[in-house]
DNA sequence: GTAGGGTTAG
């Protein structure tokens, strides 16, 4: 064997983790002849992570700090450690990384900045992630991204809207990932107005629209009302893969096309990528909004021999609900009963609902005593329950459920809609005055009401909840 | 040797 230095060990160990042989890199590791320097360890370690073993990873680093080699950990290694457990979301080691960081005052610099940032974004330490975007002196691409991508992930939307635009107001460029965050955010705003600026703006800079970026997009314009946009991203797309097939076969299920929904979703089994468990919520999703009743039963048994998916409690709740709406109340109670799965609040709810419509007081009956004694009783489903029996005249058990929501202490966030005009988000609360135009807004509203009654339209308040005192 | 991305019921 011809003599090696360091560096081309490094070379040769690197090469081997970076096409997945990682065993190779290891048997090679062990044998080296030459002193194994901190880019050697790091590059081994970071194989680990990268192939989801933490207790290798874990293993080699401690073996690296009491190793004969002499070598102390730097950024590099630190990142590749932070990596691992920001994918593996093993947080309380990646918090225990970032003290030795602290400890051994291993140098901050823009990449492990980052990667801190992520890991704190993550675990929801807000406060943490903006002191170490503060301090890196030289802010990248990157570094914003992570912190978009975090405000995002966690649902604060306007204000990652908010980071985009600061963002751009510093002279940084967005690449496609910031544009999948920002899509990811218009679509969970309904910022139809910005979704559409960030299209454009990636067919003006020629940024390739890879898979993800139109996913992205179908998703956005799915969400924001805008299906043939939708459909037309979808079909320009090549290479579709599943996701993409499932954003598109959700967003025409959502908008009640039900036949185009199951229609992609044929043309996937016939020529597109393997369906899995989302694919299966869109096509359930799709029977449901459209009454498709017998087809939903024939798509859940194909899902489950065909496809040899293991339906969860997201399947059985679109079954529940499809088959409860048309009427199959104890079909899809003791579909709920015969589950492999431990129902939810919300399963019950869902057929709470039906029993409503159907009025079936004694399915009812057996229903609120699963949602009282359930974990997590959700308050709207007691206020359901309340008026099925108020509806009866069963006063004592209103005021049972009516106790019990009081001696739970159950709560319900107050629902909040919002619109975009103009680039601007107006939100609104129920029976708020906070809109400056608010005055305005109302007498539009009550002008419509009108309308509809002028037209004939007849409100049913049978479906209508009452507000009891207390709940 | 090193940081960031899309789809999930009611």
């Amino acid at each position: 064997m011809p003599e090696r230095d360091e560096v081309s060990w490094n070379s040769i160990i690197s090469g081997y983790v970076g096409s997945g042989e990682i065993e190779k890199a290891r048997d090679l590791f062990e044998e080296m002849p030459v002193r194994r320097n901190i880019v050697c360890w790091t590059s081994l370690i970071n194989g680990y992570g990268k192939e989801g073993n933490l207790n290798e990873m874990l293993g080699l680093f401690l073996q690296m700090l009491v190793s004969v080699d002499d070598v102390g950990p730097n950024s590099a290694t630190m990142v590749c450690l932070l990596s691992a457990c920001s994918s593996l979301s093993d947080f309380k080691l990646g918090k225990l990384v970032s003290i030795f960081i602290d400890v051994n005052e291993i140098p901050l610099n823009t990449i492990l900045s980052t990667a801190l940032i992520d890991m704190y974004l993550k675990c929801g330490d807000l406060e943490k992630a903006w002191r170490l975007f503060d301090g890196i002196s030289c802010k990248s691409l990157v570094s914003w991204n992570a912190l978009i991508t975090g405000y995002v992930q966690r649902g604060l939307l306007e204000e990652a809207v908010r980071l985009f635009y600061l963002m751009q107001a510093e002279s940084v460029k967005p690449n496609e990932i910031t544009m999948v965050n920002v899509l990811s955010a218009c679509a969970g705003l309904g910022a139809l107005e910005l979704g559409r600026e960030v299209h454009i703006y990636l067919g003006r800079k020629g940024l390739d629209l890879n898979v993800i970026l139109a996913t992205a997009l179908v998703d956005m314009y799915s969400k924001c009302g805008r299906l043939i946009d939708a459909c037309l991203v979808f079909v320009k797309t090549t290479n579709k893969d599943v996701a993409l097939f499932n954003t598109m076969i959700l967003g025409l299920a959502y908008h009640g096309h039900g036949r185009d929904s199951l229609a992609v979703f044929a043309e996937m089994e016939k020529n597109g990528p393997d369906a899995n468990d989302v694919t299966f919520i869109g096509v359930l999703s799709a029977c449901n909004h459209s009454g498709l009743i017998e087809e939903g039963r024939v798509q859940f048994s194909n899902m489950v021999k065909k496809q040899k998916l293991i339906p969860k409690v997201e399947h059985y709740s679109c079954m529940v609900d499809l088959l409860g709406r048309a009427g199959y109340l104890d079909e899809a109670f003791e579909m709920i009963q015969n589950m492999e799965v431990p129902p939810d609040s919300i399963i019950w709810g869902s057929l709470l609902s039906s029993c409503r419509i159907h009025r079936n007081i004694e399915l009812a009956d057996k229903i609120g005593e699963a949602i009282l004694s359930s974990q997590d009783p959700n308050l709207g489903f007691c206020i359901l329950l309340s008026n099925i029996y108020a509806s009866v005249g069963r006063w004592k058990d209103v005021a049972r459920v009516r106790r019990l929501v009081k001696e739970k202490g159950i709560k319900k966030p107050s629902g909040c809609s919002w619109i975009e005009v103009d680039g601007v988000i107006h939100r609104f609360l129920v029976e708020d005055s906070i809109h400056l135009q608010s005055k305005e807004i109302y007498e539009i509203h009550e002008f419509v009401t009108n309308q509809l009654k002028v037209e004939g339209y007849v409100p049913n308040f049978d479906f209508v909840l009452k507000n009891i005192d207390g709940m």
